[in-house]
DNA sequence: CGAGGAAGTCAACGCGTGTTGGCAAACAAT
DNA sequence: ATTGTTTGCCAACACGCGTTGACTTCCTCG
């Protein structure tokens, strides 16, 4: 006899209808990321889906229920304590970089922050658990960590801002390379140098 | 005769109704600030304003035409050649927490722009005739300025985005003299130091 | 085959939005 | 006093939204 994938009854380890639910999320995470919260309209999702409205309410209950389904950051910090100290700016720079350019997520989260009381709270918290570690890792002082970290995240978070949210031309055309090399010093500074 | 204020019959220059305009406008701006493009509706607006929503229509045709008229940013950026070469980076940070702190339409407009794409379009403008001008006049390389300005940006917005968008907690609690100690020099580094 | 449930479609609801035109009051000028 | 204009309110329109429930279609398992 031919057997399928699934084996038991009452959970069924994969659904048919997990292409769909996948194509939701796809398309929701492409809306998010563009048009923000408020703008992105379920209808829109559901057309780029090629499936009814309503479906999308049946999978995810409603559309903050979509969104948290989509958008769920792991910003996959890599371990510092690895990598030499002075090389820790640079390493960090080129890790947002690759994140944020292969990631649409990221960018939704964004746009979604800077309108949405929600979204900004999703932030705060990704700040908060994964960034903060972080940074209580590197740098010297254990009280200045707070500073610190938030001193990296307005470099950081500025330079996706003006890359990739609101598109300044002189900053989406600078290269990679380039962007290491200048923000690379800075997040250094920012993490272990003496309060100036 | 007795002689009032307004001379001539075709323009008069000054209305009664300009209290209720200014209002609209002190409205809006808020609305705009704190809840982005979308979410601040003219119905709350007029509510703030004490008037019906149809005024608003009245007075500024649409919704956009009252975006327009509610925002509008000068960042009255100094004149950089009087100030000595090294101290220039100070001065800007300096300057761009007071233009932020005392100007609630700063952060309307950076809102709107996370998700609008004319409010994308309104910064980039600012950005091209008020920032790059200034970093033309200053940094070594004239070909290399609007690279330069946008690193500026990014580090600038940033902070903005952090501290009066998001409320990073950590961000919100620096306070002025320690960020224009942290970020002078790295403006500076990015307006005027060597290709790194 | 036939039954049962999952997947998907359709039409509609209630609501809030930007926007409009008509009408009452307040003021200005003759 | 009477006219005309400005200032304002009210009620309504058309539209798009998130959301709902009834209905058909398709697959799967006895």
């Amino acid at each position: 006899m031919l057997v399928t994938m699934p084996t038991s009854k009452p959970v069924p380890a994969s659904r048919r209808s997990d292409a769909t639910r996948a194509a939701i999320l796809d398309a929701a995470r492409e809306r998010f990321a563009t048009e923000g919260y408020e703008r992105a309209t379920i209808r829109a999702i559901a057309r780029d889906a090629n499936i009814d409205p309503s479906m999308v309410m049946r999978y995810y209950v409603s559309k903050e229920g979509l969104f948290a389904a989509a958008v769920s950051v792991d910003l996959e910090l890599p371990d510092l304590s690895q990598v030499p100290r002075e090389a820790v700016g640079r390493a960090l720079v080129t890790h947002f970089l690759a994140m944020w350019e292969e990631n649409e997520v990221l960018t939704a989260l964004l746009r979604v922050g800077a309108t949405n009381p929600a979204g900004a709270e999703r932030m705060q918290g990704i700040f908060r658990d994964q960034v903060l570690p972080v940074a209580r890792q590197v740098c010297p002082d254990p009280e200045g960590a707070p500073a610190r970290a938030a001193l990296v995240a307005s470099q950081l978070l500025g330079l996706a801002l003006t890359r990739y949210v609101l598109r300044f031309p002189s900053a989406v055309e600078l290269d990679r390379e380039e962007i290491v090399a200048w923000l690379g010093p800075t997040v250094q500074v920012y993490l272990s140098s003496a309060h100036p």
